[in-house]
DNA sequence: TTGTATGCGTTATCAG
DNA sequence: CTGATAACGCATACAA
């Protein structure tokens, strides 16, 4: 059914079906009603492809996911749709982009073929995204001034705030940690270890990138005996080494105390619970989706925006 | 960049262009290389709106989550993007559509706006899906016989897997619901009880839709002391359970047993761990988009597929 | 082997 | 208030 169809069997021209459509120009009363009510009949729905074609606007916003099985990922597209939610704008999107660069442009290109209004990424480095066009949005970034937009949880405040859950008796910490190349990750850590000079509170460095978490459980638990507490890279990773706590005998926080990041779900479901660091997943979706409708109506604002973070004592520290 | 500011640039017509974008026709091997130089360097990409509006095929697929946040979804998206990774299709999600039929439709309309080839959407109900010309494959469907493609877990297996975990000593279970007028509901159920009853184990029923997990754990507890056993939901109100279990002072699996459902992540990390039945969720993914796809390109074939459950025995049972 | 012309479904301009 | 028509970017049928 097209828009040529119903203007034939309402003896009307397209032009006129498409005024009424779109509530524009003057329609006598008696046409509208008229076409209107063969368009209901008929249950005719205008093509979107079309539109976007000769409008330039499509209505659609790409997302780049990295990995959909970390929850926090999950709760930030909640708060983007959450936002879509009241727009007229749908979602189009793309998941497991992982680390690669590559991918990420990928997606983009695609993304760019059909015309999506804008495009909300996961961060992601190198100098293409400098150049791209079309609106975007970048959160989990880092705070990084550019002229682009990016949504960044506070992370000098994040890594702060571990060190909170670090009682008086805590002098030497393990630090569980991906790669230190990546400006968030980076964020966090300078800002953590900061802290702990100021506090006289050694540490040791456990780099996990690109093991099994279990296998990064093991590497912490292997000298978990000279250490006080372990800071891990979040709560999926707090949550496995707990587990393999549990099976090698070791008592949290008794033996040691333990400290996640993130808060997703998973922080109140094991035993102990896991102190973590909130980073509101929910606020930064729906910023992203905010600033990046902003931009899409004509916003040429591109300073970044920051989510506070929030510290949750659990019961891994005490 | 248009197709025709190409065909300008390379002094040949827009059919040439578009032939070489498209490996069709005969082009002279000369003007080919030229003409993909200009395309190269001027990083030409064929808009793939106007590809749509003229071919009716948009190469999108519509999906349809009702809750990111079971972790459960999104497993099924992981394994639908697995097999669409290796195709041309891009993805347009709608989240959150609960389990309310209007959403549903709504949704639908709208992706069929978009001229998506083909829908991938949760089970609902209601006569409309029949209606519905576009390709369409339900998952977390019940095993219903009409023409409409569903990718069902096998929820009689389930249930009865379910009374593996109920060893001897067990003879009285209470039984955690939703809405039993759901039909993958109603299928597991009624193979539970079946069995139960063969064994002369006895049951009670607590009906949990639309209360809060804490809520809904707090009705498990409260007679809990007549009870040798709980089957929950799902894992996720599994460890709830366990959680407020740990709250008033019971033991799990001394003082009640408890059965999960669906094996997600977190069925590892709480302690005890679940005993759950593996639906399989990455394997239900792979195959409603296998089966979609199979429909788009002709396949007329609307049987179900049914994908088989495991049961994995934890610590929650003995 | 290449070019011309047409149409996909819609909106906007312009004339009546 | 209404209609005829061009244009959005592309792919194909038909000519050359």
């Amino acid at each position: 059914m097209t828009i040529k169809e119903i203007a034939k069997l309402a003896g009307v021209s397209t032009a006129t079906v498409s005024r009424i459509i779109n509530n524009s120009g003057k329609v006598k009363e008696e046409t509208r009603i008229k076409v209107q009510n063969i368009i209901d009949q008929n249950n005719y729905r205008p093509n979107q492809v079309a539109r976007t074609l000769f409008k330039k606007k499509s209505n659609i916003i790409g997302i780049i996911v990295p990995d959909l099985s970390n929850m926090f990922y999950s709760k930030i597209i909640e708060g983007i749709q959450n936002i879509i939610d009241n727009t007229n704008y749908s979602l189009m999107i793309s998941f497991s982009a992982g680390s690669d660069d590559k991918k990420y442009i990928d997606f983009i290109r695609k993304f760019q073929q059909e015309n999506v209004d804008g495009i909300i990424t996961s961060a992601f480095s190198g100098e293409y995204v400098t150049k791209i066009k079309t609106p975007i949005v970048m959160y989990d970034s880092a705070n990084i001034e550019d002229n682009i937009i990016r949504i960044a949880s506070d992370n000098k405040a994040g890594g702060k705030l571990i060190s909170k859950f670090l009682n008086k008796n805590i002098k030497k910490v393990l630090i569980q940690h991906l790669d230190l190349s990546l400006p968030t990750v980076a964020e966090r850590f300078n800002s953590l270890i900061a802290e702990l000079n100021k506090r006289d509170i050694t540490y040791n460095l456990v780099a996990v990138e690109g093991l099994s978490k279990k296998h990064a459980s093991q590497k912490v638990l292997e000298n978990i005996k000279h250490f006080d507490a372990v800071i891990s890279v979040n709560d999926e990773y707090a949550a496995d080494i707990i587990k393999e706590s549990r099976l090698n005998g070791f008592k949290i926080p008794e033996d040691f105390q333990l400290v996640g990041y993130d808060n997703t779900n998973l922080a109140q479901y094991t035993d102990p619970t896991i102190s973590t660091i909130d980073q509101q997943a929910f606020e930064i979706g729906k910023a992203a989706a905010r600033r990046l409708i902003d931009r899409i109506d004509g916003n040429k604002n591109t300073e970044n925006t920051i989510i506070p973070v929030k510290a949750l004592k659990n019961e891994s520290t005490k």
